[in-house]
DNA sequence: CCCGTTGTCTACCAGATGGTAGAGATACTT
DNA sequence: AAGTATCTCTACCATCTGGTAGACAACGGG
C-alpha cells in the first residue's frame, strides 16, 4: 500500500551503500559519511545491518540478486543454444549500462583480498556450475563445439566487469557518449563466444 | 657495487606497497602493518616517502614506469604498422604475466575514485597522446584502418587491467596454469586489433 | 676530531572509525 | 489502556590511523 516513491530507510540505506562501495571501495566508505549522506545517523545502519560488514553482505547480496535475476529470466525462456547464450549477453550488457554500479561492485569484491571475496564466491558458484553444466550437455548434443566451460565463462565474466572500470574511464577522459564503445565490446564479446562455442562457425 | 641480493630498505618498502596495494587495495593498507611486515617501524616508512599518499605516489611512478619502459624498447625498435601493434600487445602481456602485481595496481588507480587517479591519468595521457598520434599518422598513410584511435587504445588498456582480476580469480578458483586462458585472451586481443586496424584483412 | 647527513628507532598525539548502551518515540496487538 | 515490537536517536568508548618530535647510531669529509 506505500507509494513506491517513499522507500524505506533500508532501502535507501542499501541503495547509497551500493553506491559508495562501488566508486570510493568498502574501505574508503566511513559509515558516518554514508550515514550523513542520507540524513540520518549511523546507528541506524547498524541497527539494519548490525556491522560494516553485514551491510557489505547486503549489499552484495543484492547486486549478485539483481544479475541473477536477470539471467534467471533469460534461462526460463525457450532459446536454446547459441541463441540462449546471445541473449544472456545481452541482457547483462544492459544491466551493466542501466546500473553499472552493480557491475562496479563486482568488481570491488572480485578481488581476493575483499571482505567478502568468498561471499561472492558463494553466490557465483551454483551460477556457474549450472552454465557449465548446461554447455557440457549441449556440447555432448553437437549443439556446441568442445572446449572448457569453466574458462569461457570467466572469460566472459572478467570482460563484463572490466566493463565497469571501462566507462567510468571513459566519462573521466571526456568521452560522454559511452553507449558506442559499450556496443562495441559486446559486439566483440559476441565474436569470441560464437568462436569458441558456434559449431555451425 | 652493492650484491644484488640486498635491496636497500626503501626498495623493500615500495615492493611491498605495491603488493598490498594491489591486493587490499589502498585504504586496506595501514602503514603498521605494512611495517611490520618488511621488520621495520612505521616511521622508517614515513622517514622515504613523507606521507602515505608519497608512497602511494611513488608505487604508481614506478608500476607505470615499467609499463611505459617495456613499451618504449618496442617503440624504439624498427617495426612498423601492424608488426608494431602486434609487439605491443605482447610486451604487455608479458608483463602482465611476470608482475601482475603492476597490472593490479593500475586497476586499483584506475577508478576515479581512487587517491592517484589524477596522476596515474598524467603519466598516461602523454603515452596515449602518442599512440593516437601514431595511429592517424599510420591511418594517413593508409597503413591503417581508419576508426576512432582513442577508443581502440581505451578498449585495450581496459582488456589488459581486466587480465589482473581474471588472472587472480583464475588462481582463487583453483586454476593454477593461468597461462592458457592467458594466451587465449591476447589472441583474442589481437584479434580485435586487428580487424578494427588491419587494412588488409 | 668534529660535524653534518642519513637512516632507523621510541614516544606520543589528535582525529576518525566501528561498535555498545540505552533512552525516546511510534505503531501494532491484546 | 497496557504492553510489546520496531525504529531512530544521543552519548560514549576502545582501537586504529596517519603523522609529529626528537633521541640515537653510523658514517664520510674537512
Amino acid at each position: 500500500m506505500e507509494p513506491v516513491i517513499a522507500k524505506g530507510t533500508k532501502e535507501r540505506i542499501l541503495d547509497a551503500a551500493l553506491a559508495s562501495f562501488s566508486s570510493v571501495g568498502y574501505d574508503g566508505t566511513s559509515l558516518d559519511n554514508l550515514a550523513g549522506d542520507l540524513g540520518v545517523r549511523k546507528q541506524t545502519i547498524l541497527y539494519h545491518f548490525v556491522t560494516k560488514r553485514g551491510l557489505l553482505a547486503a549489499v552484495v547480496d543484492r547486486a549478485a540478486g539483481k544479475l541473477i535475476g536477470a539471467l534467471e529470466e533469460v534461462l526460463a525462456s525457450t532459446a536454446r543454444g547459441w541463441e540462449r547464450v546471445e541473449s544472456l549477453v545481452r541482457t547483462v550488457f544492459r544491466l551493466a549500462l542501466r546500473e553499472p554500479q552493480v557491475l562496479g561492485l563486482l568488481r570491488e569484491v572480485s578481488r581476493p583480498g575483499s571482505a567478502a571475496s568468498g561471499r561472492l564466491r558463494n553466490l557465483m558458484t551454483p551460477l556457474m556450475d549450472r552454465a557449465v553444466a548446461w554447455m557440457e550437455s549441449e556440447m555432448a548434443a553437437g549443439r556446441m563445439r568442445r572446449t572448457d566451460p569453466r574458462l569461457v565463462v570467466l572469460s566472459a565474466y572478467s570482460t563484463v566487469v572490466g566493463l565497469a572500470t571501462e566507462i567510468e574511464v571513459l566519462r573521466a577522459a571526456g568521452v560522454e557518449q559511452a553507449l558506442r564503445p559499450v556496443a562495441v565490446r559486446r559486439r566483440e564479446l559476441l565474436r569470441f563466444l560464437r568462436a569458441s562455442l558456434d559449431p555451425v562457425n
